[in-house]
DNA sequence: CCTCTCACGATTGTCAACAATTCGACCTAC
DNA sequence: GTAGGTCGAATTGTTGACAATCGTGAGAGG
């Protein structure tokens, strides 16, 4: 069944999620000039289906490219990043606002228990930095989709998230804030879960904010250079 | 000079701008189904750069694309346009706030001197809608290149007007509120020259909340029927 | 010694043909 | 008469070769 599901995806799909992952995760290093012969002969593909994957990309902002002088990784700028985490702040704060209003109680009893578990996790991991990171970004994955805005979830998922990631592998994980984040994650669950919707809003909204702060004084004090 | 820009335009930039525009201006009905060499023939290209173009449209969320099915245009419902005014409340009021932190002392001038002659062609066409949605959609434009978030700028110019464009035609340029809407791009601007971001905040908020209740209301009566 | 020009190489943009898959129509069976 | 299956054609996905353009290096001139 999930054979059949990759099988009518396209080649051209392959390596866009291929390149994404790439990209994010930082085996293409920002500012990376990339040749796509060289592309082609290393996802096992030819440049038609590659150049349809490259526009993707540039389309969304992770590569840019100049005619006949081939692509390269974009390189963002820190001011860039805290620029990203002003726009997860509406964004993601709207997100809840919705997600407060519509998302399914079943759907909320699930984030709890994830929420759980992952409390769980962590203590046992003691602060293992990835579990840390792999449950926030679970946890902003169910709020945007849990807002019922197919557009808005679209844009958090398909752009920003990618582009926040692409950093949060570039610095380990920012590491800052061990279970405090998450503390503030439980409390967004329960004013949903009370269908307060106002109030989502705005501790999502003063969440994101903290943890723009943090990444803005790291940054100050020279631990994170980008 | 606009030539040398023409030329190293490639031919799938071409292909692309060509049928964002006809998707947005209605040219290509929603819902449609299009075949690609029907395309070539009638843009004069293969189908090479044409994928590549129709790659980037479905990544932007204009086309919908089943594998070995066809791409045939996005069809948005009603609630749809609703749920894109709820993100452009949050994200252009984003934009109003930094516009006010940011925005050069000339911008605001030219602002303010192009709200004059909007406002003058609008008296003297007697509401010809078509200036008033060129003047709307030429204010939003400046206020987000005003923030100076080039990531913000981007979604909102290459994302979410083209589809709010999109059912703007379709409906006629909604036409309502004739030059009201002036009245509070003018208070916008004003709240910007005096350098108060939570108050540009707030009126764009309300400016763009005004206009999604207006077309709610519209919906309601079954004026528009989308 | 520096700078400008020119040509070469490499890379990108484009094209036309081949292979794979889906949609529709027709036919058969119940 | 309807439901199911099968076959064919049209459309999409992919491939490899051709043409256009840019970056780089060498060479000549100042």
């Amino acid at each position: 069944m999930i054979q059949a599901q990759l099988q009518t995806q396209t080649r051209a799909d392959e390596a866009f999620d291929c390149l994404q992952t790439a990209i994010v995760k930082g085996d293409l290093a920002p500012g990376e000039k990339i040749g796509e012969v060289e592309l082609c002969s290393r996802l096992n593909l030819t440049r038609g289906p590659l150049r349809e994957a490259l526009g993707r990309l540039e389309s969304r902002g992770l590569l840019v490219r100049r005619p006949h002088a081939g692509v390269k990784v974009v390189s963002v700028s820190a001011a860039e990043l805290l620029e990203l985490y002003r726009i997860r702040e509406v964004m993601e704060g709207l997100a809840a606002r919705q997600a407060a209003e519509r998302m399914p109680d079943e759907e909320i009893r699930d984030l709890l228990a994830t929420l759980d578990s992952h409390e769980k996790m962590i203590e046992e991991a003691q602060g293992q930095a990835y579990y840390q990171a792999e449950g926030d970004y679970d946890f902003h994955h169910r709020i945007a989709t849990g807002s019922r805005n197919a557009k808005l979830a679209q844009m958090l998922l398909g752009d920003l998230y990618y582009m926040v990631r692409m950093y949060r592998y570039r610095l380990s994980t920012s590491a800052g804030r061990p279970h405090m984040a998450l503390g503030e994650h439980r409390r967004i669950v329960e004013a949903i879960a009370q269908r307060d919707g106002e109030l989502a809003e705005f501790l999502m909204k003063r969440h994101i904010n903290a943890a723009r702060k943090n990444i803005e004084k790291k940054i100050q004090e020279g631990v994170l250079t980008i």
